[in-house]
DNA sequence: TTATTTGCAAACTGTTTGCACAGAA
DNA sequence: TTCTGTGCAAACAGTTTGCAAATAA
């Protein structure tokens, strides 16, 4: 579920270089449909900059996170995962035999979320969830 | 929400030694109603036992963990949580002010998430959810 | 030109592990 | 006695950081 990310609009804001790097990265990120690590999106920059260091990888999500364009995410296998913030929220379902990730938006869920948080006496200011299942047998 | 572990049982039915570490370490784990880290429970421990390595905590919770005694979280601050897995399932609330953390246990909830991952065509086998929240003004 | 960014390697955090010694059984 | 468990320090994985060289503006 990719949009875009407008590296350069976002440097020039900033007054922040322009890098062959950061293009690299971003272009890494804006045409992944899944939900990439910073090991993986570093993998796939090297197509386009064969010298690019994870360090660099590092830095650039950690400023797209920072300027909000980028979302990050932990699902529990040590590293953590991006993908473009959209401005949807959503939740996700791991398929736990493939690792494949599913996203979806359940605005009862989201309802219900809120009324268990006030019912216990708080303001719901954030959630994690993380479903994860196996597939249905289509025969099923 | 602490129950007890019967780490003396436990010895026996592995045919492990019931040593003092071990015994410490459940103790702490026990005698907690919070969701203490490894680096707690430690540091804990270290009231009975002044010499016990970190790395004997790591062990014994990963045994009790594999023994089904003891359940780990990740509530996202970099450091694995611990409490005594009771039989009843829960799921947690973290005020983000105090980083205290509140049980609860909704079924209408455990329902929706059983029946969003099924309209996913998956068979909901585990699930992760936290709530993140500030604690409601009482005079509002 | 020059201040920002990069690459590299070293540092850091939470966790695991190899090994010789300590200590339950 | 004997073999498991411990403490210690080294090893790990993911991530961050200091620094000198590279480079966008």
């Amino acid at each position: 579920m990719e949009t875009k990310i407008d590296i350069a609009a976002l440097c020039a804001k900033r007054g922040l270089r322009l890098t062959a790097q950061r293009q690299a990265v971003v272009e890494v990120i804006s045409s992944s449909d899944d939900h990439p690590s910073v090991e993986t999106i570093h993998q796939r920059a090297t197509v386009a900059d064969s010298k690019i260091a994870v360090a660099t990888v590092y830095r650039t999500v950690r400023l797209l996170e920072e300027a909000g364009l980028l979302q990050r995410h932990d699902f529990g296998d040590g590293s953590a995962r991006f993908e473009i913030n959209q401005d949807t929220h959503h939740d996700h379902l791991i398929d736990v035999q493939t690792g494949k990730v599913v996203e979806f938006l359940d605005p009862e869920l989201e309802q219900l979320q809120k009324r268990i948080a006030e019912k216990l006496g708080f303001k719901l200011v954030d959630h994690r969830m993380e479903l994860y299942g196996v597939a249905l047998d289509k025969s099923d």
